[in-house]
DNA sequence: CGTGGCTCCTGGCGGC
DNA sequence: TGCCGCCAGGAGCCAC
């Protein structure tokens, strides 16, 4: 449920406990709709015969490397990845294919196509050229301020520009807002040092719960708006029905009493 | 620079 | 049952 940087860590975790150290026997690309900037051959001649070495995430993206050259995969609205035993029916929507030559298998599964998959020589570098912030999960206080201070725009679709910090996607900049008391429409630059540094904080909590809840399996807090995400659920601080609005074209979940439209 | 509107894509759901 | 519009955890592009 809780989705964006938490998820991509989960599934960071997910390939980092099954998949390294095997050596690579094939690779099928099913859709190359998916490939960003690459082609199934390089990614065939790249991969094969290659072991998976180490995992990596920054912000929403998922680093492997291969000992050289590094996938990079982003998972759009609703990619998973999955690692599959011998007699393990590949899910329904994948799109990429790793065999390993231990009969085991990586697949990329993504029923709405909205994910990608890059080749990349190094992660630095990728992340330079898509022009990502830093991630959410370890930016500074130092850095954030120095992206958000100066922006005279709307908070949350400020925290969900991946160009300022990577990570943040709609429910957990939903729920950032509506735990610092502000409304998603807030703009920046009427915020003070100290409601910036509360945002920030925020955030971070967060984003640690989310991670750290979803590996233990439990559920997130019931005071988390995440978890009563629907129009008229009662507000979990003060019960007055929540409100769906749309900000910047994406869906929003605000209380009317504790975030104040400014 | 910021924002609104459009696009990409598929699947699920509610209404008629 | 079928069809339709709307919705969904993402993001890029373009016009203003």
């Amino acid at each position: 449920m809780m989705p964006e940087l938490p998820s991509v860590e989960l599934f960071r975790r997910h390939v980092e406990d099954t998949s390294l150290h095997q050596p690579v026997a094939r690779v099928d690309v099913m859709d190359e709709y998916i490939l960003d900037e690459t082609t199934p051959e390089q990614l065939e001649d790249a991969l094969t015969g290659r072991c998976f070495n180490d995992t990596r995430r920054h912000g929403k993206y998922l680093f492997i490397s291969a000992g050289g050259p590094w996938l990079a995969m982003h998972f759009g609205m609703t990619g998973r990845p999955v690692y599959l035993h011998g007699g393990d029916e590949t899910p329904e929507h994948t799109r990429l294919l790793i065999s390993f030559a231990n009969n085991r298998r990586l697949a990329f599964d993504c029923p709405r196509r909205l994910g990608h998959i890059a080749l990349t020589t190094g992660m630095a570098a990728f992340i330079q050229r898509k022009n990502l912030g830093p991630d959410a999960g370890s930016i500074t206080w130092e850095q954030f301020q120095r992206r958000f201070q100066p922006r005279r725009g709307m908070l949350k679709p400020a925290l969900m520009d991946q160009h300022a910090v990577a990570g943040v996607g709609n429910i957990i900049a939903d729920e950032i807002v509506f735990q610092t008391g502000l409304h998603p429409e807030a703009t920046i630059d009427r915020l003070d040092s100290a409601m910036l540094h509360d945002v920030y904080r925020t955030m971070r909590g967060i984003l640690q719960t989310a991670v750290s809840r979803r590996i233990a399996r439990e559920a997130l807090p019931g005071s988390y708006l995440a978890v009563h995400r629907n129009e008229g659920e009662p507000c979990p601080r003060c019960g007055t029905s929540l409100q769906r609005i749309r900000v910047s074209g994406r869906s929003s979940y605000v209380c009317p009493r504790c975030q104040e439209k400014p």
